[in-house]
DNA sequence: ATTTACCCTACTTTTTTTATGGGTTTTATA
DNA sequence: TATAAAACCCATAAAAAAAGTAGGGTAAAT
């Protein structure tokens, strides 16, 4: 399952989407739709600019806003960003690997060879599935 | 990612799957194998078996062996067993629904929707491939 | 009599998640 | 140029979940 923080910047991506026509969307406005905190959600969309998904700007008439095509913001994308490895095992990252303590020898371990296989077909899915499949469907 | 819990049990089904000429295993032969702790383990079998995955055998000569045939246990079903839901939000679960509370409409959320088509093209996958997948690996 | 799984309770430790608080900087506008 | 609005930044606290530990005992099989 994914953590309310990453739920919550779909939800906020899909809430700037939905408003490209402005030029900016208020922190607390996205909050208030959502009944998220202001200062959780700060943090988020801050993550969000920080990977060149968002921009921003200060001051009055400030505000966030989607910098990106939603046909290029992939899921897979958010997800990495916000929760860290689709993969199953830390073994078979791509992005955070680790090896599994209790492992003697991963290449000889099967478990490991089908987890591959298994994020291989994961990323497909998640790569595929934007942002702009999600604004489709609202 | 998975739990320690979940990545354990596959561990422990993958040293049984590979014993089956033995009539039993111990416990203790598994957690030494894999450095995991006696007591840990001993909750995991036991929900092995109470799922019908595992049988067991009590006093001298007993211990664990597999009961099914590794063809016949799908990653999704060790996953749900140990780990909870495979869809990605509360909201698209099919064994583990719950409402989302920020969300105002379930109907009209693309979030939800896109959510779906995850969960069912992840369940494809984590449907075919099985224990006798890892076993063949190594 | 011994071995082994089974069952139960409770507690600790560690890690992760979910926030909260207080101040700083930038910008528009009156 | 003062003021208000808004993002930005840093630190830390609170809550929840995961990962074990400890210790007891009971039941069944050899």
């Amino acid at each position: 399952m994914l953590s309310k923080k990453t739920k919550y910047a779909l939800h906020a991506l899909t809430y700037l989407g939905k408003n490209r026509d402005q030029k900016t969307v208020l922190i607390q406005d996205i909050s208030e739709e959502y009944g998220i905190s202001h200062k959780f959600l700060e943090n988020i969309l801050l993550e969000l600019k920080k990977a060149g998904i968002l921009g921003s700007k200060k001051g009055k008439g400030g505000g966030y806003y989607l910098i990106k095509d939603p046909k290029e913001v992939p899921l897979s994308k958010v997800i990495r960003l916000l929760e860290g490895p689709i993969a199953l095992l830390p073994c078979v990252s791509l992005n955070y690997y680790e090896p599994c303590s209790e492992c003697k020898n991963e290449v000889k371990c099967g478990l490991n060879k089908v987890m591959i296989e298994v994020r291989d077909e994961t990323l497909k899915i998640l790569e595929n599935k934007t942002l702009s499949d999600i604004l489709d469907k609202e």
